[in-house]
DNA sequence: CTAGAATAGTTTGACTATCAAGTTAATTGA
DNA sequence: TCAATTAACTTGATAGTCAAACTATTCTAG
């Protein structure tokens, strides 16, 4: 456990860190002509494969009301399709199209250009260290 | 500069981190009867003072046009208000009031709450080189 | 000095995001 | 079996967002 004083460091640093990607993504996805909130929703599924509504909805924040409108423009937009799931008859599976995976590949190619310029900052050492340090984070909230 | 694969792994675990702190935060938020995206102007200004609109606009990624409406909801709620600038009789600066630095207050508790959580992770000299990959790499972008 | 270009901020109209509360259908469990 | 819970959807109200057009200043090149 490290100090009080540390800690608040930590704190500030990973909201300005929040805020600088936040700010980022806001403004790529608006040259791109979605929302940021699809484009969330494309990442998480990107990453994470077919989620139930109630799943999907948990990792953005949001509740399943909110996520039943996004899905349907999301579905509109023909970035996602629902499926039903086999074993519980009330869930609804959210699966990325052909066309969401590509958005999603293109989304993350500009990720890591991102990602690229600010781990110029470390060397090799450092990022494998920088790494570790986020893999643990990740697993622990 | 490290390899593709370590990059391509750092990137996903910042995606990860990401989306993460977006989904704690918009649940935060909703809870304190307070949007998003008013809650990040407010943590911008307590961590940079007063700024004029155009800067405001830059870290918050949106455009100008958005934070109009944005600020007159924030004034609406008493939480910043407009001073007229010396120099420029065109720029308008967003300044917090009393009420909007204790919201700040507040929600950089609750982050500093979230941030040990996270850090419990580290030990105190990870913390440390966490810490200065993270100054580093917000410099960097 | 001055006219045209650039900049800061606002307004408008159209669309999207979000919530809480209420609804329906399916599942669970006592 | 049937009451409570859960998954998803719907609805009405409010907030966020953009592009484009607008006003008021400031800058700059001649």
């Amino acid at each position: 456990m490290a100090s009080d004083v540390i800690q608040q460091q930590i704190n500030h640093a990973i909201i300005e860190f929040y805020e600088r990607l936040s700010s980022w993504e806001q403004s790529v996805v608006r040259d791109q002509g979605v929302s940021l909130a699809q484009i969330h929703a494309v990442e998480i599924l990107g990453a994470n494969g077919p989620l139930r509504m109630k799943d999907l909805a948990d990792k953005l924040g949001v509740t399943t009301g909110t996520l039943t409108v996004l899905v349907d423009r999301l579905v509109k937009n023909g970035l996602v399709e629902r499926q039903t799931t086999e074993g519980d008859r009330r869930a609804v599976a959210v699966n990325l199209t052909a066309s969401g995976q590509q958005m999603f590949a293109e989304h993350d190619q500009l990720h890591l250009q991102l990602t690229k310029e600010m781990t110029a900052a470390l060397d090799a050492t450092e990022c494998q260290q920088f790494l570790s340090f986020l893999e643990r984070i990740n697993r622990a909230f």
